[in-house]
RNA sequence: GCGGAGGUAGCCAAGUCUGGUCAAAGGCGCUAGGCUUAGGACCUAGUUGGUUAGUCCAUUCGGCGGUUCAAAUCCGCCCUUCCGCACCA
């Protein structure tokens, strides 16, 4: 068979009758789509994983009755197919190189330049492309383009005007990573160096000063340990610095020139003094504002001005580099004169105790690891901070908070400081981010900003109060969901660049990507009539989805303010009706921490409860021959090409059963050859058919035993999507049994043989359905295998085939018995062996005994066969002291469930 | 740090919920033989070590310890790999 060939033909002929093209009808309905591809490039070996998925339970239930819908739209919203043409203009020598592994000519990639949707629609076609060679059994008249489409658009409106009206999009501030060149956010993918890092809050402790002339300045400690505020010795500023005075909220602080313009981003009202050299401070005294002490301020020269204030509080019993500046000092006589210190003014004092160290364990540490060099002192920072965090508990210096473990007290007294005014924070990036416009980043708090109020608890609660009727696949997953839900923040939902809707009350700003992916399986229901009948955005108002989607209004009157007909409002709401909910959405495992809660977010905000998701299956990732995908390795492989190499039957059946579950599957080429060899076997016989007679055998009855218990349980893990289990049923299990069957029974039994197979080619048909056409085809029926009634077992037929098992399995037992004695005997070719039944007096029951002999004498030809000499059967009763010893010795040890072997 | 999923023979991978029938399915690879004979495929057997006319013994399922007549499977501790943590899709 020339699977390509097969393929083409069978996908015209499906075309032709359009079997997939899906509307209302008085059956059941299932409903699902295969995840919606960002049309930034094609469609590769990893998207095949979850497409495929999908298709073949739309194909499984379609053969169960149901009137299955199999929709697929199109994902543009956001930054990404922007970002392509933007690289592409700068002539990205790495984009251009991905888009060409793609199949994007010279000519394409010029025509990108030029427009955005021609991106979006190019990629889109080739994608279409890729899925009708797999053969998806898709409706296609519905398909859509998101953020490109202007009636979707105006779908995401009326979603954004619902939410608004329930109050779960809200205005709010956030921190952001922010780059002050650009004025934007500055998301991974825009940063040269800091991937991965985020925001964190310090703390600022404020310290008070008083000059000789009773001018009043704050140095504001950044810190991320307020609890070790009793245990601070000095301050820190870095010498032969410019500091700067500023007005901060009508306190004059004394700060670095970085935290002037983080303040000012973080809603401080700031405004500039001058400068002020560190020197003018050394030595003088500020105020720590928990003890009312007052303590030195001195030079650092490791105080970095980039972090927090650049000042810092120095608590050098618990602090590593704080210890080692103190030393470093003391050590100069001629600074530590200058600014009269001594051991006794900046000895360290401790405030937490911790299990296996003393009063000082920054100083245990640094002493005992001789930590001298800057990354020494911060890997043991590190550490110590860790511990101190999780283990320690703060001690009597630290008066009221004396005795309670920092991990529990370290808010509360963030919490008291603030709000006595002592104490305020500054928000830093966990690490250096440097943006593509090569600007060093700081965190900005952004005000006004539209939030998904997502933390809701009333939103929340219907979240994962519906969660627990819906079906998971696999059910592992859904701590995974739980968790997710319990944590999940509000979402900034509004950004200012990408492609997308406009937020309808403030069309300053864009609605999120996300949002485009949460409820828009509805608008398939729908867009069938859109496309059909090229309906204007304009004309899909508010009153339109409502009355579609909710119910709500009047026909006449919605029909007469929009414009559109009666007719087509009444088809869009029925289908809506008849097809919604959605039954199924597979996606990768990645996709639960957002798009997969924001689903049933967004439907349990907007839908009527009866209009709420019935399932979701998770799947892996696809690695290549072991190793994941990446384009530097270059593995990444476009489904066109495999599918030009293999053929899309083998693609499907390798990469669906490549792994089940959350595991990764891993396409290796050399994996199509077991499958491809089982097809073939089960093709090639079908041509042997013809030739055989409809004669019942002797182990026909175990061969329907086992196609019954074929049926259900590959029917069972379709259930579960659990395709390769299926598989592992109905391919290779059921050739390994057709094989034992047509090497055991020595007249195949036609009729037998042939609905064993019209059932195992109906049950692969969801993951192969061209091949299962031609050979369905081949067997003489004019009907599609893939619109066809699915194989129905019977449990009768299961429940009562133990004794057949048992049987076999004792004739193929016995089989490795004679192999084993062959060579153990050094006999290649027999010329004769004889099995021994064991004696009557060994069987519980005689008839068991009676059994056996028949089975074997039945066996007899089979056996003859095999070994291609006389086979006799002998009954170990009858051997008696006259016979030779080998003959005795075989009747005594032979079993009930072992038979004696001799070979001559 | 928080949370999720894992670690099984050369590789991939079932089995773990519901302990025994587990020296542990299946596939790949490898070895021997067959078939054809120089194409791959296909068929049979083997693939922890020892031992044997088909038996039996020892050791094995990340590590250590425990429960039990019995543990890959249950319990405790430890080691280790992968994944997600948001304004990015």
């Amino acid at each position: 068979m020339d699977f390509k060939e097969n393929e083409k033909k069978w996908q015209a002929r499906w075309d032709e009758a359009r079997i997939f093209e899906t509307d209302p009808d008085k059956r059941k309905k299932f409903f699902t789509s295969l995840i919606i591809p960002y049309v930034n490039g094609n469609a590769h070996i990893g998207h095949s994983f979850t497409f495929t998925r999908s298709d073949v339970y739309a194909r499984f239930k379609r053969m169960n009755g149901y009137n299955s819908l199999l929709t697929q739209g199109f994902h543009a919203t956001g930054e990404p197919i922007l970002g392509v043409v933007e690289r592409l203009r700068q002539s990205d020598q790495s984009q251009i190189a991905t888009l060409k592994l793609y199949g994007a000519t010279d000519e394409d990639i010029e025509n990108f330049k030029k427009d955005p949707k021609y991106v979006a629609n190019y990629w889109m076609k080739k994608i279409v492309g890729s899925m009708k060679e797999m053969g998806y059994s898709i409706d296609w008249r519905r398909r859509f383009v998101t953020a490109i489409d202007p009636c979707f658009n105006s779908f995401i409106e009326w979603q954004y005007n619902k939410l608004k009206e329930k109050g779960y999009v809200v205005q709010g501030t956030h921190p952001v990573v922010w780059c002050s060149h650009d004025q934007s956010p500055t998301g991974d993918h825009d940063r040269l160096k800091g991937e991965g890092e985020g925001t964190i809050e310090y703390t600022i402790i404020k310290f008070s000063f008083e000059d000789e002339d009773g001018h009043k300045f704050i140095f504001p400690c950044a810190t991320l340990r307020p609890e070790t505020i009793y245990g601070v010795t000095n301050i820190w500023l870095k010498p032969e610095t410019e500091y700067i005075l500023a007005i901060v909220n009508n306190e004059t602080w004394v700060i670095s020139k970085d935290a002037l313009d983080k303040l000012n981003d973080q809603l401080f009202e700031v405004s500039e003094l001058g400068f002020v050299q560190s020197e003018e401070f050394f030595g003088k005294r500020a105020k720590n504002p928990s003890t009312e002490e007052e303590v030195p301020i001195l030079p650092g020269n490791f105080v970095e001005m980039g972090t927090g204030t650049g000042v810092v509080m120095s608590v050098p019993g618990h602090a590593p580099f704080d210890w080692v500046g103190i030393k470093t000092l003391l050590k100069n006589k001629e600074l530590s004169e200058k600014y009269k210190i001594d051991s006794n003014i900046v000895k360290p004092i401790s405030v937490i105790s911790l299990e296996g160290y003393g009063e000082f364990p920054a100083v245990e540490m640094v002493e005992s690891m001789k930590a001298d060099s800057k990354e020494k002192l911060e890997k043991i920072t590190a550490e110590l901070y860790k511990k101190e965090f999780h283990q320690g508990v703060l001690n009597n210096n630290c008066k009221t908070y004396a005795g309670q473990k920092v991990s529990e007290v370290k808010d509360h007294l963030i919490e008291r400081f603030r709000n006595i005014g002592r104490a305020t924070s500054i928000w830093e990036t966990t690490g250096l981010v440097v943006c593509r416009c090569n600007n060093k980043c700081h965190v900005k708090i952004l005000e006004n900003q539209w939030f998904l109020n997502y933390s809701n608890d009333r939103w929340k609660n219907d979240v994962k109060r519906h969660l627990e009727i819906m079906r998971l696949y696999p059910e592992d997953i859904r701590g995974q969901f739980l968790n997710t839900i319990d944590w999940l923040k509000d979402k900034a939902c509004a950004r200012k660049s990408g492609l997308g809707t406009k937020l309808p009350w403030d069309k300053d700003w864009i609605v999120e990507t996300l949002s485009d992916s949460t409820i828009y399986m509805a608008y398939y229901t729908i867009s069938k009539t859109i496309n059909d009948n090229n309906i204007i955005a304009d004309k899909l108002n508010d009153e339109v989805f409502d009355f579609i989607f909710l119910s709500k209004g009047d026909l006449k009157q919605i029909s007469k303010n929009c414009g559109l007909d009666e007719s087509l409002l009444k088809e869009m709401k029925e289908n809506f009706e008849y097809f919604y909910p959605m039954d199924f959405r597979n996606s990768g495992k990645d996709l639960v921490q957002h798009h997969l809660i924001f689903f049933i977010y967004h439907h349990v905000a907007i839908f009527p409860e009866k209009y709420w998701p019935r399932s979701i299956a998770v799947n892996g990732y696809v690695n290549v021959a072991g190793e994941k995908m990446s384009k530097s390795k270059g593995n990444i492989i476009p489904l066109s090409e495999l599918i030009e190499k293999h053929g899309a039957d083998l693609v499907r059946l390798n990469i669906s059963t490549s792994a089940e579950g959350m595991d990764d599957a891993d396409w290796r080429d050399e994996n199509t050859n077991p499958l491809k060899s089982r097809l073939m076997y089960l093709n090639d016989l079908v041509d042997k058919i013809e030739r055989m007679e409809s004669n019942k055998t002797n182990v026909d009855n175990w061969l329907e035993l086992q196609m019954h218990k074929i049926i259900k349980e590959t029917t069972t893990a379709y259930e579960e999507t659990k395709f390769r289990s299926a598989i592992n049923a109905s391919l290779f299990n059921a050739v390994n049994d057709m094989k034992w069957y047509m090497r055991r029974s020595i007249t195949p039994n036609k009729t037998l043989v042939k609905e064993f197979l019209e059932n195992i080619i109906k049950l692969i048909a969801p993951i192969t359905p061209h091949y299962s056409e031609e050979v369905w085809n081949k067997l003489g029926h004019k009907t599609f295998v893939s619109i066809d009634k699915w194989p129905q077992y019977k449990d009768a037929i299961i429940l009562k085939g133990d004794h057949l098992d048992k049987d076999e399995l004792f004739v193929k037992k016995t089989l490795e018995d004679i192999e084993h004695v062959k060579k153990l005997a050094k006999r290649q070719k027999p010329s004769k062996i004889i099995l021994f039944v064991a004696k009557s007096d060994k069987f519980a029951d005689k008839k068991d005994k009676h059994h056996q002999i028949r089975l074997f004498e039945e066996a007899h030809l089979f056996l003859k066969k095999e070994y291609g000499c006389d086979i006799e059967v002998l009954d170990s009763d009858i051997i008696t002291s006259h016979n030779e010893p080998l003959y005795q010795n075989k009747a005594t040890t032979s079993k009930p469930e072992k038979l004696g072997v001799i070979v001559f």
